[in-house]
DNA sequence: TCGAAGTCCGAACGAGCATTCGATATCCTT
DNA sequence: AAGGATATCGAATGCTCGTTCGGACTTCGA
């Protein structure tokens, strides 16, 4: 009946579990989509019965719900950790659009079910937590942007739409990247930095952006 | 039974309703998500009783599947008859992308339906029109960015990442776009051009981005 | 104006699904 | 080693939803 174990020695185990559990709904809800995927069937992909995803999670929408928090969680986490640090403009930009791409790169099953989800995730109540994440992480971008800007590095054209030309390239790696292929996730993530701080005229390739 | 008139007089008028029918389940599945809308629900929202529905589609997959034609075909022929057109590289990509963008906009609905079912359209046999059909638009954006690299006037770092780039951000335009905002299409479009140009180092705001 | 084709209706059906629950097996603690 | 807590099971339940169908109404063509 989804409890918490009240052993504390017990605790570490069944959350391991959760997360794990929740990693493979990532998988299997990316594939197949998160409606078309009956509980059954997770259950069978887990290796599990059906009553026992139950016993770690109350329905069906928290696990979605679960797999937003671990998405999000961790990168709101460190960019504010970055964002912390005092370091130039420029420089803190392109270490933000690193980890991020890292993150999306290493939680792509994740991202998937996050996109294909927005309707749910924008309506509701029980989603508000999810939604203000989201906005959160993407007023760090902004503020990282804003610094960009205001340091006179580099001029954006137009501030909002760099903003939503970066959120539409970074979110959309998680469409097309594949781990065999030639770019690794740092190479994207500067080339994407570049197109932006190039794109109003500044560095045209950064010395920044020498990877590997 | 979803059969179209033999008598051609009529023909006219049920197309015309095929039309406004998927229109008006665009507009519903983009908002609740599709299998979150049931027949009844969405028939309700079109002013229908349920069973008409399946006078005009013989089940709900074809509505899905009719929404992504409706989105797809127009904009590849628009694509290709500009392909066609013998202009200079940099004046077509701009051109691609004024239309292109402008289509998103136009059919934002269409687009974040077809967002939130990729999982249902790249798998299966039946959706492998829509997969060809989003594929050969890619190609042409690919065409398109090929040329301008060739042409020398400009070269981009990665072509292959700058098509995912640009592919990224006009993509997402349909998740943030307001029509009463500040950007209309042609400005957003001529932003992401200019960062996709500027960014490898040559105009830094052509002329040919002056809107209105 | 008559018959046929087209359009629309909405209750009823049956499959599929999320969730429940009582039982069983396993694990910690003392 | 005993007993309570935890973990797992999987068949049964009740509900939701896509689809069907027989009939009523409307429009077209001659």
């Amino acid at each position: 009946m989804a409890t918490r174990p009240s052993r504390p020695a017990l605790r570490a185990r069944y959350d391991r579990r959760r997360q794990e559990i929740l990693l493979g709904a990532a998988r299997v809800f990316a594939q197949h989509g998160y409606d078309q995927t009956a509980m059954p069937e997770l259950a069978e992909a887990l290796g599990l019965a059906t009553g026992s995803l139950y016993h770690y999670f109350p329905g069906k929408e928290q696990l979605l719900m679960g797999i937003c928090d671990q998405l999000l969680d961790p990168l709101l986490e460190q960019a504010r950790a970055l964002l912390d640090r005092e370091d130039p403009p420029e420089q803190q930009l392109r270490a933000l659009v690193r980890l991020w791409v890292a993150h999306v790169v290493e939680c792509r099953d994740h991202m998937l079910v996050f996109q294909q989800e927005r309707h749910v995730i924008e309506r509701g109540a029980t989603w508000r937590g999810v939604r203000a994440s989201r906005k959160r992480f993407e007023r760090l971008v902004e503020e990282v942007l804003t610094r960009v800007d205001e340091a006179g590095a580099a001029t954006l054209a137009d501030r909002k739409l760099a903003l939503w030309a970066l959120l539409g390239m970074v979110n959309h790696t998680a469409q097309w990247y594949r781990a065999r292929g030639p770019l690794g996730a740092q190479q994207i993530a500067d080339g994407y930095v570049d197109l932006l701080l190039a794109g109003s005229g500044v560095l045209s390739s950064s010395a920044g952006s020498a990877t590997r």
